[in-house]
DNA sequence: ACCTGAACACCGTTCAAGT
DNA sequence: ACCTGAACACCGTTCAAGT
């Protein structure tokens, strides 16, 4: 058996993206999957080579639904944004200014995808998917920089910066990176419990003291995103500026 | 059994660490460390409490060797970095101005761990990491933002958005992601081998094509993490220039 | 053409027992 | 105190066989 069966590849990945988000990623097997949809482990292995086949298909599915549905995001600092232009028309240039816009639903897009597969998307960052859905998206990323003015030679590197960054973010999130820093946990070494062990030893984690009050306070991870986001632009300012070649 | 022993740990962790060298992430089971070290696999529990505690301690590993040695790297974008001094003297305000040495340092030490560890590092943007080695590099980087002048309210953020890069960029790029879309794979949709589909039909992946010169050319993947830390110099000086609350 | 059953070589972890 | 042996409930995948 060389060629794989395709008719029912879209309710296996159906089936192991609901295992994986009611079991967690490391709960996944082929046994599992095929008993969701009714079948013999060994089934499964007439639409997909492997276990990392099917894997990366489920990395495929996510990526697909970046640019899928728009779900109301706050457009602040884009306001020249018209939710009734449909990207998917090939007339680019007649919106270049948009290019904002673009990233902007697009970095939106991904971290909705990331909310939604919260133990499957980790998989982005260590799966290189070149799908044509996973090409599409880098494309209209390309496309919204070249319009920025970023020069030529350099779009495919800030892509590559800008993405990774969303990536990295998103899964930091989902998996709990960032609140393992926060809050309590994170200031407590500073803050102390009033029971300071000894308070004439050299402090190991001065700048955590100094950034005590800040630290104790709880963060607001959607507006985090949106700063992150706007102080990004001037990564793109800056190799806008870079000489072209 | 309540307490852990202590005293194998480190080896036990450096044997899981070379058989993870070895024979990948994946492979690595309680059993082939145990085998590593000349002992039962149940000998493992005394020393760890589950699998996921020993993942957690080799994580941990690696970010301990993040500020340890300092390899030579191009310090072109600092001239006034002298490697003499040592960052672990507790005098830290004499030299305020070498905040972009000691970012660029960590910045390095990241990348060069994950060259050293390529099947482990991927583990670091998954497992949230409050050691003290961990807190200890934080700190680092809260300290040398703060030298740079960023308000002390978005110190916590600017790390948290550097940090995410650093892991994101060293995890693809040992991982394959960026090789993925690089040269024969990804210009190739917009190159073309002459044979063409069909010449009429709207390019899918208009910005690959008009890309495609650049796509071709092979990528310097040190020259390109340089010109990501200078083009990232521009989001401290964003952060610096916000409104400081 | 599509699926099953049995088998192989593995897993992490528990528990009671050895020295 | 530290380690072992046997056992339990799982894995991914191969191969030959069923309908």
């Amino acid at each position: 058996m060389r060629k794989l069966k395709t008719d029912r590849q879209p309710e296996i990945v159906a089936a192991a993206l609901s295992v994986a988000a009611e079991r967690g990623l490391d709960a996944l097997s082929m046994r599992l999957v095929a008993d969701r949809i009714g079948v013999t482990p060994m089934a499964l292995y007439g639409y997909f080579r492997s276990k990392e086949d099917l894997l990366d298909a489920m990395a495929g599915h996510l990526v697909s639904e970046f640019a899928a549905h728009n779900p109301a995001h706050n457009p602040a600092h884009d306001p020249a944004h018209d939710p009734a232009h449909d990207p998917a028309h090939g007339d680019g240039s007649a919106y270049d200014g948009d290019w904002r816009g673009r990233l902007s639903a697009l970095a939106h897009g991904m971290r909705d995808v990331a909310k939604r597969y919260p133990a499957v998307f980790p998989l982005l960052l260590e799966r290189p998917s070149v799908t044509p859905d996973a090409v599409r998206v880098v494309d209209v990323a390309f496309q919204a920089l070249l319009d920025a003015g970023v020069p030529p030679a350099h779009v495919p590197r800030i892509e590559r910066l800008l993405s990774t960054f969303l990536l990295g973010f998103a899964t930091s999130e989902v998996r709990g990176r960032f609140a393992a820093g926060t809050g309590k946990t994170r200031a407590h070494r500073a803050y102390g419990d009033e029971s300071e062990d000894d308070p004439a030893a050299p402090d190991p984690f001065p700048a955590h003291r100094r950034l005590a009050p800040v630290l104790a306070r709880p963060v607001d991870w959607d507006a985090e995103f949106e700063a992150d986001l706007e102080d990004l632009a001037a990564v793109i300012a800056a190799a806008i500026a870079r000489p072209a070649e």
